[in-house]
DNA sequence: TTTT
DNA sequence: TTTT
């Protein structure tokens, strides 16, 4: 009886972040931004960006794991979902995520455009797939 | 070249607050609940409820403040805006909002079910209306 | 790379049409009317009916033979299907459907406001269940 | 109390077509293709194009009439509308099309891959503006 | 009739 | 922290 779905287009922020957890189940984050563009009441023009908190897991992430890179363009559809949890002052605080169930790349193959992509070598993809540091990443008490 | 769109369909937790800014702008905010169901790894069936903080701005939340009620089912549709503000520790904090941009209400006429409406007598439409104390209201310092 | 998505709010304008193909296959079809009011240059207010195709199958069809009915409001989302057969003339012709993906009532249980049901036995749910005669329906040829 | 949204994002078969109506009014048309990849029973990979009729009005169709060629992609959402006619042998036809609402170009500038860009001169883009000839193209009788 |  |  309840509906929760985004969709959203935009760019990758950063290089996924992925993590293999137990019983091979793998789950990738990364921010993606939205921009809006409109006119101020001064006659100025201003493009606002919105950061989001993209999370995917499973075989999708598997998917992210291999193709998705700092700069690409994506379609995702998924769902909001927020966390809460206590910060280090004892506060209740709250992280809003987007959980996705469907993705589509629309950076057409070869073109990224990411720093890290357009710097490396050709075989940049398959660089990019071991991605070997991440799980030793010391971020792993955040909670986002 | 971008998209940030949301659709909810789910339940008012509470009655909008309203409140009328200068140039005749209005704005009206409430929780709106979304649920999901899935069986849990040990077969339970397990409810997962998702809030959402819903803000409307001008002529749709004169709408809201005239036909919208705790217990309302609504679709909705919106964007994604994440505001950030300084808590009293001095940490930045983020709160993720709904702006809606169209509405329909799913609950048919006289059918509400909140609290607050099948208490209230039978001019409860027209006083809802007025709701005269939430713009003095001491939660104007909250974010949200 | 492409996306095909429909999101419909609607009424069921007819009981839906249940067929069990082999295999344990299940289709369900029925139409569903959406209405767009607008003020026309005379100043008149008219109300435009949409009418959709709506095709569902297996699992979910089984969904819409037990529970939908005339009447009834329904949220669903799904992908638009342009087939084409050859009319008695020779001509080739084309039928828009809806091919469900996902489904919810937002009618609330036992306020179905359908002629058949509201006349129906307290066992009607049953019968709309069995619903023996469409299999043998003469308007099987047709497309849709 | 209803809804009828579609979103696409899929690959433009042809250069729109656009008229200019009286009152300063445009309407631009094309096809739009989605496709779906799936793997059939004999384990072959399948891919169904769907073809959409689109259309555009006001403002948002000089839009197409400046930027959009055939082979771009785009982003559309819009509303399912099914018009009915008359064909030459009396019987009642139907077309769907998709009323556009808001529309993103998904191909990035001077990356459009049309034959008739490609081949064009480098002016081609003003060119395709004035497009002197479809007012007078004799399907104008055709309802699509 | 588009794209991958 | 991305893109146009």
């Amino acid at each position: 009886m309840s509906v929760n779905k985004v969709i959203l287009i935009g760019n990758v922020g950063q290089d996924p972040e992925v993590k293999h957890l137990d019983k091979d189940v793998t789950v990738a984050r990364f921010p993606l931004a939205t921009s809006e563009s409109y006119t101020a009441k001064n006659g100025e023009k201003v493009t606002a960006t919105e950061w989001h908190n993209i999370v995917v897991w499973r075989g999708l992430a598997k998917v992210v794991e291999q193709y998705v890179h700092k700069g690409d363009k994506l379609y995702l559809e998924g769902r909001i979902r927020t966390r809460s949890w206590d910060d280090k002052d004892g506060n209740k605080r709250y992280t809003t995520e987007i959980n996705v169930d469907n993705m589509e790349m629309l950076t057409p193959k070869g073109q990224s455009t990411g720093a890290q992509q357009t710097s490396a070598p050709s075989n940049q993809q398959a660089a990019s797939v071991s991605e070997p540091d991440f799980s030793s990443s010391d971020e792993d008490d955040l909670p986002f």
